[in-house]
RNA sequence: GCUCCCAUAGCUCAACGGACAGAGCGCCCGCCUUCUAAGCGGGAAAUAGAAGUUCGAUUCUUCUUGGGAGCACCA
C-alpha cells in the first residue's frame, strides 16, 4: 500500500495528463480542517495557469474524471478552484487493515554523512551538540530509508594552534595529568600560552616552528599530536555514548591528508585550476559569483579548505558514494559553496551530489551567543549532566514510589529525551534559543510529553489481552487517528527533502494530541463490546508503534513506565 | 565597502505562491470516587515598515529599519 497522499497524487496526475502534457509543480495536502476534505490540492490553479483557463474549470473535469474512484466518497470544489478529496471510511479500514509499505527511497544508495567534527584538545560546546544531534538524526532517517549511511567524524586537529599546544605541553605538561583529564590539561595549556604570549612574544615564534615541524612531518611532534588526538576522542566517546549517538563508521583528523596534498595542489595546477595570485595560489569562482578560495599560501603552507578538497577526493575514491551531506553550521556557508564548486570545476565528487546541512546558531536566553558570565563556551558535556540532574530532581519528586534504580533510569531518558528534543523540533536554518535552566519542558511540544503519551499507550496494552477486533466498529475519532498513522511516511520524505526533523516532531506532537485526546474521552478496557475493544486496542497498539520509531528516529528512547 | 542569512502572538517556533497565518510556553476559564493530571477541553493574542509582480504574497522583487555571519594567506 502506498500512503494516501500518494495514491491521491498519482490520481490527480493522472487525471492531469489528460490535459496536458508537461505537468506542473502541484500540492496534495492535508490541512486538518475537515470541510478541505482528507486531502486538497492546487493542481487546478497550477494548470490554470499553463492551460490559460479558470481554475473552477479546470477543477470541474478533474473532479468529473476522478468522481467514480470507488475509494472516494465525494470530491468538493472549493474556494476558487481547490479540489477538496474525502475518502470513504472503508478506505480507512482498509488502510488500517493493511499498513502501509515500508518506502525505501535509498534503495541501498551510499551516503556520507560528516558531522559533529569537534577540534581535539577543546570541549565540544553547544554548538557541535546541535551538529552531533542533526547528524545523528540524519544518519538514523537515511538508514531508516533504506540507505547506506557512512558516519563521518572530521577532527579538526590542524594548524598554528597545535604548535601552541605541543610548546605550551613541551614547557608545562604533566603528561598523567593529561591522560587522567585531557581535554581540562590541554585546554589550560592552551589557555596560559595565549596567556603567556602578551608578554612573551618569543612564545609565538616558537608555536609556528613547531608547526613548522608538524608540516614536515616531525617524527616526534607527529606523535605528540597523535596522542593528544587520541586522548581527546576517549573523551568525545564517552560524551557520544552517554548521548547514545551512533557509533561512527569514520573519524579522521584533517592532519591526515597533509601528504596527499602537495600532488593535490600540483594537480590542480596543472589543470590550470589554480593559479597564482599575489605569490599564493587561487581558484578564481566568479563564474559561481563567488569570491577566489585560496589553496595554498604565499609561504607553500596549505589552508582548511585544501584539506577539505583533499577529504573529498579521499571520500569519492574510498567509497563511492552517491551522497555525501555536511552537516556544518551556516558561518560556513561560503567555504562550503567554494568547495562545491571547486568540486565541480575539477570533478571531483564522482556521483556524488554534495550537499550543505546547514544550521543557525544555539543562543542563550538573553538572545546573544550561548556562554557563561565569564565568556567562556558553555561545554556540551556540562548541558547533558545539567538537564539529567534536572530530570532526576523532578521524577524523584513525582515518583516517590518509585525504586532508585528506575527512577534513575527514567531521568536520563527524560533528560536526554528533552535535550535531543529541544534541538531537533525546531527547523535547521534558524538560530534556536537554548535557555540551559529551562531546557526541560514537561509540557506541551516536549520528548516528555510524547514518552508520557506512549506509556499511557503501553499501560492500557499491558492490562489486558489483545483478540480479534472489529474494525468496522470504528467510530471518528478512531478514523482520526488512521488518517494520522497513514501520513507518517509522507512525513519522513518531508525530513529526507529537507534534511530537517522538524516535520518528524511536529507529526508526532500532533499523533501524542491524538492519542491523549482518545484515551482520555474513550473508555477502552472497560468497552464492553469485546470486538470494538479489541479493536480500539489494535488501534492504539499502532500509534504506540509510530510514536517508538518517530522518537527512534530521533534518537529518543522510550519507557515502559515513567 | 561587498556578499549571504534572519525579522510571524508577551516568549519560543510552524506555515513546499494558496482557502480563516498554525502550535507550545505564559495568561484567563473548566475537567481527577473511571485505563498514570508529565493529561484533556475552551478563550484572548501576531506577519518590522513602504512600494511592486500575481487571480492570490508571511513566502517572490526593490527600497528602508533592526539583528547575525562571511569576504586571500585562521580553522
Amino acid at each position: 500500500m502506498i500512503s494516501p497522499q500518494q495514491y491521491l497524487e498519482n490520481l490527480v496526475k493522472k487525471a492531469a495528463r489528460k490535459l496536458t502534457a508537461k505537468l506542473p509543480h502541484f500540492e496534495m495536502e492535508s490541512k486538518n480542517i475537515s470541510r478541505f476534505g482528507d486531502y486538497s490540492s492546487n493542481v487546478a490553479f497550477s494548470l490554470a495557469k499553463i492551460l490559460k483557463k479558470s481554475p473552477i474549470e479546470i477543477a470541474r473535469k478533474i473532479k468529473s474524471d476522478l468522481e467514480e474512484n470507488r475509494y472516494l466518497d465525494k470530491i468538493e470544489i472549493a474556494g476558487g478552484g481547490f479540489i477538496n478529496f474525502f475518502f470513504k471510511k472503508d478506505f480507512w479500514l482498509e488502510m488500517f487493515k493493511n499498513p502501509l509499505a515500508k518506502i525505501n527511497p535509498g534503495k541501498g544508495k551510499k551516503v556520507i554523512i560528516d558531522y559533529s567534527s569537534p577540534n581535539i584538545a577543546k570541549p565540544m560546546h553547544v554548538g557541535h551538540l546541535r551538529a552531533t544531534l542533526i547528524g545523528d538524526f540524519l544518519a538514523r532517517l537515511y538508514k531508516f530509508l533504506d540507505f547506506k549511511v557512512i558516519g563521518w567524524n572530521h577532527l579538526g586537529d590542524w594548524g598554528t594552534q597545535f604548535g601552541m599546544l605541543i610548546a605550551g605541553y613541551k614547557k608545562w605538561g604533566d603528561k598523567k595529568k593529561i591522560n587522567k583529564e585531557p581535554i581540562r590539561e590541554l585546554l589550560e595549556i592552551y589557555v596560559r600560552f595565549n596567556r603567556e604570549i602578551k608578554n612573551n612574544p618569543r612564545l609565538l615564534k616558537q608555536a609556528q616552528e613547531e608547526f613548522a615541524k608538524l608540516e614536515r612531518q616531525d617524527k616526534e611532534n607527529k606523535k605528540i599530536l597523535n596522542w593528544f588526538l587520541r586522548v581527546s576522542l576517549k573523551e568525545f566517546n564517552q560524551l557520544y555514548k552517554k548521548l547514545g549517538i551512533l557509533p561512527f563508521s569514520v573519524v579522521k583528523g584533517e592532519s591526515e591528508y597533509e601528504k596527499q596534498l602537495i600532488p593535490l595542489i600540483n594537480d590542480l595546477k596543472n589543470k590550470g585550476v589554480a593559479i597564482l595570485s599575489q605569490g599564493a595560489y587561487i581558484i578564481p569562482l566568479e563564474k559561481y559569483s563567488l569570491p577566489p578560495a585560496l589553496v595554498q599560501k604565499s609561504d607553500g603552507a596549505t589552508l582548511y579548505l585544501t584539506r577539505e578538497i583533499a577529504s573529498l577526493i579521499y571520500r569519492v575514491k574510498k567509497y563511492q558514494p552517491d551522497e555525501i551531506l555536511y552537516v556544518i553550521g551556516s558561518q560556513q556557508n561560503l567555504h562550503l559553496k567554494q568547495l562545491f564548486a571547486i568540486a565541480q570545476i575539477a570533478g571531483l565528487s564522482g556521483k556524488a551530489k554534495l550537499r550543505h546541512v546547514s544550521f543557525g546558531w544555539v543562543l542563550g536566553p538573553n538572545g546573544k551567543k550561548l556562554a557563561t558570565r565569564e565568556g567562556e563556551i558553555i561545554e556540551a558535556q556540562k548541558i547533558v549532566d545539567q538537564i539529567i540532574n534536572t530530570a532526576r530532581k523532578i521524577v524523584s519528586q513525582k515518583r516517590k514510589d518509585l525504586s532508585k534504580k528506575e527512577k534513575e533510569k527514567i531521568a536520563r531518558i527524560v533528560g536526554l529525551g528533552g535535550l535531543k528534543y529541544n534541538f531537533l523540533k525546531d527547523g535547521r536554518n534558524s538560530d534556536i534559543v537554548f535557555d540551559p535552566k529551562k531546557a526541560l519542558s514537561l509540557q506541551g511540544n516536549s520528548a516528555p510529553y510524547l514518552q508520557y503519551t506512549y506509556v499511557r499507550l503501553k499501560s492500557i496494552l499491558a492490562k489486558t489481552k489483545t483478540g480479534k477486533g472489529d474494525f468496522s466498529l470504528f467510530e471518528d475519532k478512531d478514523i482520526e487517528i488512521i488518517k494520522k498513522l497513514t501520513a507518517f511516511e509522507d512525513v519522513l520524505e518531508n525530513c529526507l527533502k529537507d534534511s530537517s526533523s522538524h516535520h518528524l516532531a511536529e507529526y508526532l506532537f500532533g499523533l501524542a494530541n491524538l492519542a491523549n485526546n482518545f484515551y482520555e474521552t474513550t473508555p477502552i478496557l472497560k468497552d464492553k463490546n469485546i470486538k470494538r475493544r479489541n479493536a480500539r486496542l489494535a488501534l492504539i497498539k499502532a500509534a504506540a508503534g509510530n510514536l517508538e520509531t518517530g522518537l527512534e528516529l530521533m534518537g529518543i528512547e522510550t519507557l515502559n513506565r515513567i
